[in-house]
DNA sequence: GTGAAAGCGCTAACAG
DNA sequence: CTGTTAGCGCTTTCAC
């Protein structure tokens, strides 16, 4: 059933229904008899408008794409479940897609969501993405970007402290006694990363220690970064780790179970998991507060939606020191 | 940029743009020079068309809707993204949305999905969404259900062996010498959950062993939950537990971990999880292929929507038992 | 108070 | 071979 339709029926022009529908009968000055006959037959026949044909006539499409490395991870897929259920609250919807950090597939991504006319982007950019950012930025479209900053870009940022809450975190390793402290992360530029390496090197060298570094390549995964972690610790002699996000940690944790070689280290890692709380030791780490920052992504992309002259917002947001077994 | 401007501007007709666009140039008996042309300068100004209005034409939207219970879970988390994958392929996108099992919000969503015009459905549905998914059927909206079956409802379905699953699980716990085997599932009147506990009951009277049932009510979360699971073993003498889920499972871990006084148990849960494989014993499990299952799927959802009167899928994808630690 | 009409950008039948 | 035309369903301005 269709606007037109129910004019036919109800004798009045599409305009009249199309106005009683949204609410706007007082403005477009329908008699209230008028538009409580329509608003009846509305409700009696469960009439819903086209939300495409809506969209196309208002150039609004109350639908917001979402742009992750990777839904299912537990970093990502519980930043989703927020800030779906923010939006919801607006009614807003949500088109999502994974880039599994490719940045091709990142590129072909966010050109779709453009075709599909989203009301605005929030994403995690992958490295290279710049350029396309940049453009992206140019068209005027509200944009939050999240997780990892793109340094070059004027944009809304929401993201957690990495440089200093990687400086508290191997402090407190060296607070707890540890002499020693090796660091695990991945082989990137991503910002986020670098600053998580750039506070191990820091407090490591305030604390007049040496530095140890084992950077991973990002697609190095199972067995292959096993082998290297497991080499990383036969050929070092550190008393603690650290690690700079949690699925090393979690590697780290399968070569230690498996070699039993390996001596007791203090651990700590950036980004909680499930597991940290039930491995023998549990797992110190520094936790990302993930359902703030997906409601600030939030307030800032409709912040911007409803005035898109407003400044754009840069949040940091603290992460957490969880103590827990592995940093006693 | 629009088809209309083009046109005007290379002094053709909007339709013959259209149909070069769309690769109809043969079909409408185009010039191969004249569409030489059109094709040249489109790309040189790099016009990409608006989907909106396409799929308000076309009445076809390229996109799908995916209704899971949590985007952010360990099960629905990883299927999203193969969704996402396969249906890339066809270059279709993914609208979705996290019911939190609650079925007016459900409702809802599914409401909202339709006014989008989404071109098919993918979802685990809730309890009592039965009309509702019903009148979706109604509607010939190519649609495919999986993980949780509605058994009134005659759709596409994908899922695992519950039933056969559960009782392999269970058999091989006796098979491993454990005289009395504890279940532990969700007081739920899901489908895969009864056929579960259904598969739990019939090997344990086959073994001429007695049940021991523990039912936890779905939103019974954290501590309370915690402290059922204590008493229910405080209270029992069993040498072994089922769980019917992987959470639960791990509830159950930080329930042992807490409290020293519990024995060891065998275990053997449903459903996999990263914990799983670190825990100290690394625990025994059902696991279903999501890879498989997604796959299915989405080739059952593309299916029905190139052929709408295509029968019915009703896909059963075979759970594997995975042995590890807590099965010796 | 109400309705006619133009327009959002695209498709597709049909007429030349 | 190519262009005209009539929609898709809704919004919104402006004239009556």
């Amino acid at each position: 059933m269709s606007i037109k339709e129910i004019a036919a029926k109800l004798n009045v022009s599409k305009s009249t229904v199309s106005l009683v529908i949204n609410g706007k009968a007082e403005q477009g000055r329908i008699s209230e008899a008028l538009a409580k006959r329509i608003m009846d037959y509305v409700d009696s026949i469960g009439y819903k408008p086209n939300a495409l044909a809506k969209s196309l006539a208002t150039g609004k499409s109350r639908t917001i794409g979402l742009i992750v490395e990777n839904i299912g991870d537990s970093f990502f897929g519980p930043i989703a479940l927020y800030i779906e259920e923010y939006l919801r609250k607006y009614n807003y919807h949500v088109l999502y897609s994974s880039t599994l950090n490719d940045e091709k597939l990142a590129n072909t991504i966010l050109d779709t969501m453009l075709d599909k006319y989203v009301d605005g982007i929030i994403m995690a950019p992958t490295l290279g993405q710049e350029e396309q950012v940049q453009k992206l930025i140019d068209t005027k479209l509200p944009l939050v970007v999240f997780d990892r900053r793109i340094p070059s870009l004027e944009t809304n940022y929401i993201g957690t402290d990495n440089y200093s809450a990687s400086k508290r975190a191997v402090q407190y390793l060296f607070e707890c006694g540890y002499k020693s402290i090796g660091m695990i992360t991945i082989d990137s530029k991503q910002v986020q990363m670098l600053d998580r390496l750039r506070g191990y090197r820091e407090v490591v060298d305030s604390n007049n220690s040496t530095e140890d570094i084992l950077q991973i390549p990002y697609n190095l995964v199972g067995d292959s970064r096993k082998a290297m972690i497991d080499s990383f610790l036969s050929e070092n002699s550190f008393d603690a780790l650290y690690f700079s996000t949690n699925y090393l940690c979690v590697s780290a944790l399968k070569v230690l179970k498996a070699n039993k070689k390996h001596k007791h280290y203090g651990m700590i890692t950036f980004d909680d998991h499930e597991i940290f709380e039930l491995n023998l030791p549990t797992i110190s780490c520094m936790r990302q507060p993930i359902e703030e920052i997906a409601k600030q992504i939030v307030v800032t992309l409709l912040g911007q939606i409803n005035d898109h002259k407003k400044p754009f917002d840069d949040i940091i947001i603290p992460s957490e020191l969880i103590i827990r077994e592995s940093t006693q």
